[in-house]
DNA sequence: TAAATAAATTGAACTGGTTCAAGAAATAAT
DNA sequence: ATTATTTCTTGAACCAGTTCAATTTATTTA
C-alpha cells in the first residue's frame, strides 16, 4: 500500500489521517498466474492498482478468437476497464495476471465514498488520466503514422520495465503487430 | 458560453455565482477558416472549448509531410494539446479551423486559479477525461482490430454530427486510412 | 458567373505486414 | 530430472490497404 501512496504524493500532499481514511477503503489481493481480475461480460467491480506482478487487459476477437492487447500493467500502475467500472455496466474487457501479482482494489461505491470524504483526491484522479489520455493519444498516432520496427524502438525507449517483465507475444500485440513479426524485428541486427 | 454551462451542469450542479465565476475566467475567440488555434513547437497557452464551428487537431509527418488527424472537434467538444498545456511544453501538434468556430478560451494559470476557488470542477474534468480515455482506448483498438470499412461504419452510427460537417479526406485520416480507400468504401453500396 | 482552388473518384501497381505451418528453445509442472 | 506446455523463430504465400497518377466534381473567391 506504501507504493499507492507513494503514487498519490507525486501528484497532492497527504496528511497522516489521509492515508489511514485511504487504506480502509483498499482491500489487497493476490492473483496467481492466469488468474482473471475481470472477465468479459461481468462488470468490473473494483478499480485495481498494482503492488506487484503484472497483468494484461485485453478483447477476444469475436471472429478469430485471438486476444488483442489493449494495456500491460506492471507494478505502480493502475488497471480496469475505466468504463465498466463507472458506469458499472458490462465489459468487453478481460484481465489476467501474467505472473503471480498482488492488486490493492476499491470498489465503486468505495470510490465515491471515499472521493466524496476527500475531495481532493478528484484532483489527484484528474490528474493522472490527464496523463494517460495523453499516453494514449500518442500510442493511437504512433500505431498509424509509424512503422512495426520505429514503434518497437520507441517502446524500448518508453517502457523497458514492460518489455523486460513481459513476453515477447504480448509486447507484440500491445503495439499492435503480430508475434511474428516482432520475433523478425528482433531478429535484426540494427536495433 | 451557455453551452459550457450546459456541458458542465451535466455532471456537477452550478449555482448562479459560480456561473459567473467561471464566466469571468474564459475568452471568446473567432477564428477564420483555415486560422490556427496552436502550431507545432508553440506552447499551448489556452484550453479550448467549442461553440461553433470546427477543429482539426494534427501532426505532420516529418518525412512525407502528409497531415495525421489526432482529433476532431465540433461545437461542444473540448480542443486543445493536453500534454502543451498542462506542462507548458512546446507541442507535436497543430490545431486549426476547419470552417469559421468560434471558441471559449481559458490560459493555463486561470484554469489553476479557477480549479482553487471552485474545487468541484476538479470533479467535473475528472470525469470528463475519463470519458475521453475510454473513447481513446476504443478508438485505438478498432484501428487494428477492425478493417476500414467497419471502422467507418461506426464512426458514422457514432458521430453521425461529425460526418456532416467535416470533409471526408480528414475523417479518413481520422480513421487512420487513405483518402482513397474512403472513397472505395462510400462507394460500395452495403453499408 | 468565371476562374481558381480544393475535394472526391477511379484504376493499376505495389508493399508492409499477416497468416499459415512446422520446428526449436525456453519455461513450468510433476 | 523428465515431460508437458508455452513461447519464440523462420520461411513462403498472400492480401488489405497504400501510393501514384489522371480525371471529375464541388466549393471558394475575385
Amino acid at each position: 500500500m506504501e507504493l499507492l501512496f507513494k503514487n498519490i504524493s507525486r501528484y497532492i500532499s497527504l496528511l497522516e489521517k489521509e492515508r489511514d481514511l485511504i487504506s480502509s477503503y483498499w482491500i489487497v489481493k493476490h492473483l496467481e498466474r492466469g488468474e482473471h481480475l475481470l472477465e468479459e461480460g461481468s462488470i468490473c467491480r473494483y478499480d485495481a492498482f498494482v503492488l506487484e506482478g503484472s497483468l494484461k487487459g485485453y478483447i477476444i476477437d469475436p471472429v478469430s478468437g485471438k486476444e488483442e492487447i489493449i494495456f500491460l500493467a506492471i507494478s505502480d500502475w493502475w488497471a480496469s476497464d475505466l468504463e465498466s467500472f463507472h458506469n458499472q455496466t458490462g465489459s468487453k474487457m478481460n484481465i489476467t495476471a501474467i505472473s503471480p501479482t498482488t492488486v490493492a482494489l476499491i470498489s465503486r461505491s468505495s470510490f465515491n465514498e471515499l472521493l466524496e470524504k476527500l475531495p481532493k483526491l478528484e484532483r489527484y484522479f484528474r490528474i493522472i488520466l490527464q496523463n494517460y489520455a495523453t499516453a494514449l493519444l500518442m500510442r493511437m498516432y504512433f500505431r498509424n503514422a509509424q512503422d512495426a520496427k520505429s514503434r518497437y524502438k520507441a517502446f524500448l525507449m518508453k517502457y523497458p520495465a514492460l518489455n523486460a517483465q513481459i513476453p515477447q507475444y504480448l509486447i507484440a500485440s500491445y503495439l499492435g503487430i503480430s508475434a511474428e513479426m516482432l520475433s523478425k524485428i528482433r531478429a535484426q541486427k540494427d536495433l
